[in-house]
RNA sequence: GGAGGGGUACCAAAGCGGUCAAAUGGGGCGGGCUGUAAACCCGUUGACUUCGGUCUUCGAAGGUUCGAAUCCUUCCCCCUCCA
């Protein structure tokens, strides 16, 4: 079997493709171009999508070029897989905006030195956004039946819940499977990998492909991953996992692999890191919290370098077992003077953003939630002054993973 | 275009004149137990509060009423069947 065909496999990402022995021997004798879609609905991607971008640094590893296609176009339409409603639709100007932020993450994850395999970055609007109807229509259109499209689980579950489809995301199918074209006629591109829900519109572009042309094109599809907590991957409740420091810091980044259920480590760790299956072999037995801050290091250390994955450790380590004010903690500053007359303690913590509301903060007393400086704070009318303060530093914490350092100026 | 059903909090879903800031379940958050896990148990889940209450919320806008999520009018949206 061909190394990268086998590494797909032997990391967990492979879950089917349209005809591995005819893959395999063709990335066996040649460089391939290969592509992944991402949509451009967000100023960033997160860890959801890193499956994918882990896929594509893979095939660069051996060798291959990998294509990012932006869909500048498909943004537009909104791709019903998987999702439940009608999403909203872009501004033109916001999407330009994503595109520059997605842009950033591949940078990082595609970095190269060998310009043979520096990653080709399109966007299909640029196509899609000047495609004649009629034309496309006759072209395009008459290899596709309704039939077929109506029996592909995207257009099936929508219909089954009674919820609307519109027939302009019913057409999503369609224009992806003429991104595939597009990209197999002017970057001789191969081969389309996706996630497990982009099958149907995979293959698709195979079969366009294969009646348009008469080539013969490949498709390769991911595990969807749910996390054990049943979430998707990359949405926590707080808010997205983003592969971008300015929306989440490397700290954030961090303590988000470093709190990855137990059952999953060891998968997570063969999908995205780098270390050598052989060696994740030899340490799976370790004790299952370093494996934690292993993976946590090598996954920070891959997307915002190996420095602020130290550092993060660090400052994990500095709060959760010495109790010390680590360095990561977001600090924010408040006045003397103001100290000096007394804040009330619901003021202090809605002004820290640690919790949005005094009633939330309430809440968190009665529950027993916020601490300063390690000690709960038993009653809601507690006023804070200098005195909380050590070295002008004071420690609020919400619940055990939330700090924040209030500091005097 | 016609007939019918429906829009309630993060989601699902009750309520159908006052006792409704709105049952119940899920999810979330906090606490306990632990390992920054899982499971389990407890608490909590609109805002403000001098803890007495006050204010804003049940698709939108009006109206009836001492009083409306609940009744009436108009509008918007969704679903089903028919054309």
């Amino acid at each position: 079997m061909d190394k990268f065909l086998k590494e797909f496999k032997d990391r967990g990402y492979f879950y089917q493709c349209t005809n591995e022995k005819e893959l395999s021997e063709l990335m066996q004798n040649q460089r391939i171009n290969a592509y992944i879609g991402f949509d451009s609905t967000a100023p960033s991607l997160h860890v959801g999508s890193l499956l994918q971008i882990m896929c594509l640094r893979m095939l660069q590893k051996h060798g291959h070029k990998p294509i990012v296609l932006l869909g500048g176009g498909t943004t537009r339409i909104g791709d019903p897989s998987g999702k439940e409603e009608t999403r909203k639709i872009l501004s033109e100007g916001q999407i330009e905006n994503n595109i520059k932020g997605i842009k950033r993450v591949f940078k990082i994850f595609l970095k190269t030195n060998n310009p043979k395999l520096k990653p080709v970055f399109v966007n299909n609007y640029k196509w899609l956004g000047k495609l004649n109807y009629i034309n496309f229509l006759r072209d395009i259109g008459k290899h596709f039946t309704i039939n077929k499209m109506l029996s592909f689980d995207s257009v099936k579950l929508r219909l089954q819940r009674e919820q609307s489809l519109s027939y302009m995301e019913f057409n999503y199918m369609i224009l992806q499977a003429y991104d595939f074209l597009e990209l197999n006629r002017s970057n001789k591109c191969s081969l389309q990998i996706g996630g497990s829900d982009q099958w149907g519109n995979i293959v698709n572009g195979v079969e366009l492909i294969k009646r348009y042309s008469g080539n013969q094109a490949f498709g390769l599809t991911t595990p969807l991953i749910t996390l054990a907590s049943g979430a998707k991957m990359g949405k926590t409740e707080k808010g997205a996992i983003w592969l971008d420091s300015k929306l989440l810091s490397a700290y954030d980044y961090w303590q988000f692999w470093r709190n990855t259920a137990d059952s999953e480590v060891l998968g997570f760790l063969k999908m995205f890191t780098e270390i050598d299956l052989k060696i994740i072999e030899e340490i799976k037995n370790q004790d299952i919290n370093k494996l934690k801050i292993i993976l946590a290091n090598e996954a920070t250390s891959m997307l915002h370098g190996k420095n602020k994955a130290l550092e993060a450790e660090k400052t994990a380590k500095d709060t959760f077992e010495v109790g010390v004010i680590g360095k990561n903690i977001p600090i924010v500053k408040i006045d003397k003077k103001k100290l000096s007359i007394g804040i009330n303690i619901l003021d202090f913590v809605v002004m820290s953003n640690l919790l949005l509301s005094k009633s939330e903060v309430r809440r968190a007393i009665k529950n027993k939630g916020v601490k300063i400086n390690n000690d709960t704070v038993n009653d809601d009318k507690t006023i804070i002054n200098e005195s909380f303060f050590i070295n002008n530093l004071c420690k609020l914490s919400f619940g055990k993973k939330k700090h924040v350092v209030i500091k005097m100026c």
